[in-house]
DNA sequence: TTTGTCAATTTGTTCGTACAATGTGACACC
DNA sequence: GGTGTCACATTGTACGAACAAATTGACAAA
C-alpha cells in the first residue's frame, strides 16, 4: 500500500533539467511528510528498492534521505529502516530576518526607520564584521511593527560596499531581502540570544513599561567567502516574539 | 607549504579500527582549524589531490569536508576551492544540557534538587512527550549553581520508562549524562527561547530581585525512533547565561 | 582598451559496486 | 522453557569512475 503513495509521488522527475535529482526526491518527500501523506512513524521503503523503483542509484536516494534526516524530519536505524519522526517537528529557524518571519505568518509587518547614518566602525563592529577599526559602515536602526504593535528594535551595521543602500530601500524591504536582491547570499550566521531589563527609552519604543524584560539577539552574518556582511544587535518584546530552534544530533 | 601541514596532519589514519575514515579526517581537520594550524581564509588542497595524498577516495574526502561545511567551519565554491571561514565561528549549540556546557568551561557546577515526584501528565506534557494524558511521568525541578552562584532553574518531565531514575542520580549527574548512561541517545530536539519578567519566588531562587528579566527555554527531545524522551521548561539568569546558535545555509 | 572565447581548475552530481555493522526473527539445542 | 546461533534485511562505509557546472586567467579579436 505504501507502494501506491510512492508510485504517484515520483511520477514526474525531470532528469534533464538543472535541478539535481536528489533535491527533487528530497522536496517531494518533504512535502509528503508535511502534508501528512507520510504520517509520523511511517516506514519508508528501503534504499535499494526505492532506487530501483525510481530508476535512481542508491547514493542519490541516500543523499535525499540524509538531507531530511539532517532537517529532523526522518530518522533511520541500521538494520531497521527509515521512519518519519514522531514528534511533529515544525521547521526550525533558518537564515531569515524578522521581516521574513512575519511575512510568512498572517501579520502585516511595517518598518519605521529610526536612524540612518554612515559611522566609523567601533571596536565591536570592526571585530564582528572583520573590517578595520574606523572604516566607514552603514549604521541603521529600525522599529519593526506588526499589525500596529511594535515588536522589535533592530540595529544593524553593514560594511563599506553597502553604503549605497538608501533610506527608501529600507522602508520598503527587509534588510535580507535587499541583500538578496543585490546577489549577496548569506552562508553562515552566528547568533547570541539573551535577555535583559529595558530602560526608559527602550520601553518607550516598544510601548511597554520601563523595567520589563527584553529578549535580545546579536547576529554576525557572513557570505560564501566568509566575508562579514552584517552585524546586528536587536531587542524584541518577549510577549510577542520568541526563537525556535530545531537541533539534530549528527 | 600547505603540503607540510597536511602531511603531518594525517600521518596516523587507522584503516582497520572501528572509527570511520571520513570521521578521522574530519576530526583532524577540525582540530587544525580550531588550533589555528589552518588559519581563517586558508585554502585547502583540492579534493582529488587530498585523496591521493591520503590514499583515500574522493567521496571519503568529500564527506569529511561536507560535514565541516555543515558545521560552518569551511566554505567551498565550485571552480574555486575550499577555504576556512573568515569569521572565527566558535562552535554553536549542540545537543547538550547546561551541565555539559558548564563542565566544558572552567566553572564548577553543582545541582540542588528542589523537587522530585511522579505526577500525572497534564495537557502540555502529554502533548510534548507524545504520551497519554494522565500517564505517570517523572517530574523534577533543579537549581543549577556555578561557583556558588545560582544560574538557572530547570524543570523537567520524563516518560514512564525513566521513573526509576533516583534522586541521588540527579544530585550527582546532569540529566543528559544519566540518559546517555542508560543507552538513550537523543537525536532531535526542539527548543523555544524567550524572555519574561520574574516573580518573587523565581527571583528568590536565582538570588536576584523580583521583576528582573529572565531568559527562558522550553525543550522537547526525541530519540532515534522519534519517541519523546524529555520535556523541559527552564529559566536562566540572563547576566550569566545566553544561547549561541550557528546557522548554516544549505 | 575592451570584449569575447577557450582552456584549465575545482567542486557538484550521478552512476555502479562491494563489503561491514546492526537489529530482527526463526530455529535448533540444551 | 530458555538460550545461543544463524540467516536475513537494512543502513553505514568506502571505493572507482564519468561527466556537468562554475570560476579564473590567458589569449585572440574587434
Amino acid at each position: 500500500m505504501n507502494t501506491n503513495i510512492m508510485g504517484t509521488l515520483f511520477a514526474d522527475l525531470d532528469r534533464n533539467g538543472p535541478i539535481p535529482l536528489y533535491y527533487q526526491v528530497e522536496q517531494r518527500l518533504e512535502k509528503a511528510i508535511l502534508d501528512g501523506a507520510l504520517p509520523a512513524g511511517a516506514r519508508l521503503e528501503n534504499e535499494v528498492a526505492l532506487g530501483e523503483r525510481l530508476n535512481l542509484s542508491r547514493p542519490t536516494i541516500r543523499r535525499a534521505i540524509q538531507d531530511l534526516v539532517d532537517k529532523g524530519l526522518l530518522v533511520r536505524r541500521r538494520g531497521i529502516g527509515t521512519q518519519v519522526v514522531h514528534g511533529r517537528v515544525t521547521r526550525g529557524v533558518e537564515l531569515t530576518s524578522l521581516f521574513d518571519d512575519l511575512a510568512k505568518g498572517e501579520k502585516v509587518p511595517t518598518t519605521v526607520l529610526l536612524s540612518y547614518s554612515v559611522d566609523k566602525a567601533n571596536d565591536t563592529v570592526a571585530d564582528r564584521l572583520g573590517v578595520k577599526l574606523g572604516s566607514p559602515v552603514l549604521h541603521i536602526k529600525r522599529l519593526r511593527v506588526a499589525d500596529g504593535v511594535p515588536v522589535a528594535v533592530l540595529e544593524n551595521w553593514l560594511p563599506e560596499q553597502f553604503l549605497d543602500i538608501t533610506e527608501d530601500d529600507l522602508r520598503e524591504l527587509g534588510l535580507y531581502e535587499i541583500l538578496r536582491g543585490r546577489g549577496v547570499t548569506i552562508r553562515v550566521a552566528k547568533q547570541k540570544i539573551g535577555a535583559r531589563t529595558s530602560n526608559t527609552a527602550e520601553a518607550g519604543l516598544l510601548d511597554t513599561d520601563r523595567g520589563t524584560a527584553l529578549l535580545t539577539m546579536e547576529r554576525a552574518a557572513f557570505d560564501n567567502a566568509g566575508v562579514g556582511i552584517e552585524y546586528g544587535s536587536h531587542f524584541y518584546r518577549p510577549d510577542l516574539y520568541s526563537f525556535e530552534v530545531t537541533l539534530v544530533e549528527k
